[in-house]
DNA sequence: CACAGCCATGCGTTCATGGCATGCTTGCGG
DNA sequence: CCGCAAGCATGCCATGAACGCATGGCTGTG
């Protein structure tokens, strides 16, 4: 019959979550019920789970069933997408960034208004993901770039991917705005050694503990945030101090100040591009980061509130 | 044979523009180079486009076929993404955000931020892109929600979506920080008869021309920038004076200042949710939009400089 | 000018897919 | 308690899609 579309089966399957039972499905697709029963059965076998939840009056899209469906909807769009896209080529170029949370909240944006106010008419998606994910979807071609920090160490090695260096960042230490010590233009870790910190993981606490021992101070962490939004809000709230990359200074919320700490641990930053797919694009937009965390990185601020 | 994967063909072609050629990809793959031949040939036909250019010493895409390898990477990955989901559902819950450009270096993040802060172990992503494109992307339940402007008015209709008035943004006035106006907290336009005004598109144009006209003025639109951030550039170099969303203050270079504007133009500012595809996550996000804006919109300012 | 490398295509075979008819499960109402 | 209706699964058969093999055509090179 038809060789029209692929993945037949997967468009099947959004219409029978769609319509809630494989009659109405069929009906709607103009095969018959049994037809429609045998796509979704290829697509369990495929899965290896059941997506389908039987019931006596149609069917339910199980746990997993859920879970694929959200990306099946993307995947077969982007297909028709591609389809489309292929028949009227898309004057508009495309540029797909990844970033870690620190760095999706403002490097990324600011980033792009920079690459776009010299250069309009790119699209650009931002995608957030850890470091390794991000690495992952560089090597396959799906990002154009991604920016990464390099702690917790061991970037995966991969042949398809290039780690450029965008310098490093600084931690800083964040204070609530009414803190004594939030008048202070540096500060070091042994005049914090009282302070109660707040921390909310692993990587973060050990990179606190390191560079506190090397001052031979043992801090105090004795809040758990949940992430660095949490740790912030803690330091607003006079809870406690936190360290927080010096990077998220411009997003601070305006009841805490950041200080700069003396010889501060710091995180290397690198963007993570795919071998053999440059483009004249891409390059420009490095060289955007490259510049950007350069100012960003040396004494200067970013319009972050230090004091 | 078992088409053990389905986009078998779109895998195909991803190993043939991976390798350079028919035969290397045949190879990779474990066909013959007929069978890749055939599946090439196969997706040309569905496309209705020639993807590949022939040459002596193998292939290469065409303008087309770069344009369908770009959607077809992503398409492909989302499959693969799918399946392993499904084999193990993936607890890490998702919100896809969508977002006009001038919505998307701002508003979104924050609203992320806040989102987060309250409750990590979301993933999220964001997708800019024009009010039209993302209505239609929220209608296909490939995004969650869209933040769009209502000005050009006039958003398409789809009983599958639901639009959320989140109240309205003014227009501001940009003036470079060493204008003589910078000081001003507040400006009727009639003061501003006599500046250069810098615009970069026609909708703001026309926007511009009928808030002017209500006063009986003709604003001297001399010059013509990009975009948005074109047009904050030339105010920033004393070149000509601007009218940008109030909604971007907190993204302005420092050496601009915004200043109310009497009267001003507003545009409404709404959320697009799919409808019957509501989840808590979902609610609480669009909740924090409604607070955000409201910050946003009413006399306060949101750290931006308006002096 | 012959040759090597690479892609397209005709032919025969295999097997995946869809329709038809039937059987099974479940919930409802007499 | 049982028959019935709604809805999904499955055995059987026919069609044709897709693959491998072998061949032919095209192009750049020695």
């Amino acid at each position: 019959m038809l060789a029209a579309v692929s993945w037949v089966s997967w468009r099947t399957f959004l219409a029978v979550c769609r319509c809630g039972s494989l009659s109405a499905a069929a009906l709607e697709l103009g095969y018959t019920q049994s037809a429609v029963s045998r796509q979704v059965a290829a697509l369990e076998r495929e899965a290896g789970v059941a997506l389908l939840h039987r019931q006596a009056r149609g069917v339910e899209p199980t746990a997993a069933g859920i879970a694929f469906l959200r990306h099946a909807t993307v995947a077969v769009n982007e297909a028709d997408r591609a389809l489309r896209s292929a028949r009227s080529p898309d004057p508009v170029r495309r540029l797909a960034i990844g970033a870690t949370p620190s760095l999706a909240t403002w490097v990324a944006p600011a980033a792009v208004r920079r690459f776009l106010a010299a250069d309009p008419g790119w699209g650009w998606t931002l995608v957030p993901g850890l470091t390794r994910d991000l690495h992952a979807r560089v090597a396959d071609g799906e990002l154009d770039v991604a920016l990464v920090t390099d702690a917790p160490p061991g970037l995966p090695h991969d042949d398809r991917v290039r780690s450029i260096p965008l310098g490093a960042d600084a931690m800083v230490v964040v204070v609530a705005a009414d803190h004594p010590l939030a008048g202070r233009r540096r500060i070091r870790i042994e005049e914090l050694a009282e302070e109660v910190w707040a921390e909310d993981n692993d990587g973060s606490r050990a990179l606190l503990r390191r560079h506190a021992a090397r001052a031979g101070v043992d801090p105090k962490i004795d809040l758990d945030a949940a992430d660095l939004a949490g740790k912030v809000a803690l330091a607003a709230t006079g809870h406690a101090v936190a360290l927080v990359p010096g990077i998220t200074l411009a997003t601070l919320r305006p009841d805490v100040v950041g200080i700069p700490l003396v010889d501060a641990p710091v995180r290397g930053l690198h963007a993570l591009v795919p071998i053999g797919g440059d483009h004249d694009g891409l390059a420009r937009f490095v060289g955007i980061l490259e510049d950007l965390l350069g100012e960003v990185t040396t004494p200067g601020d970013l319009g972050g509130r230090t004091r």
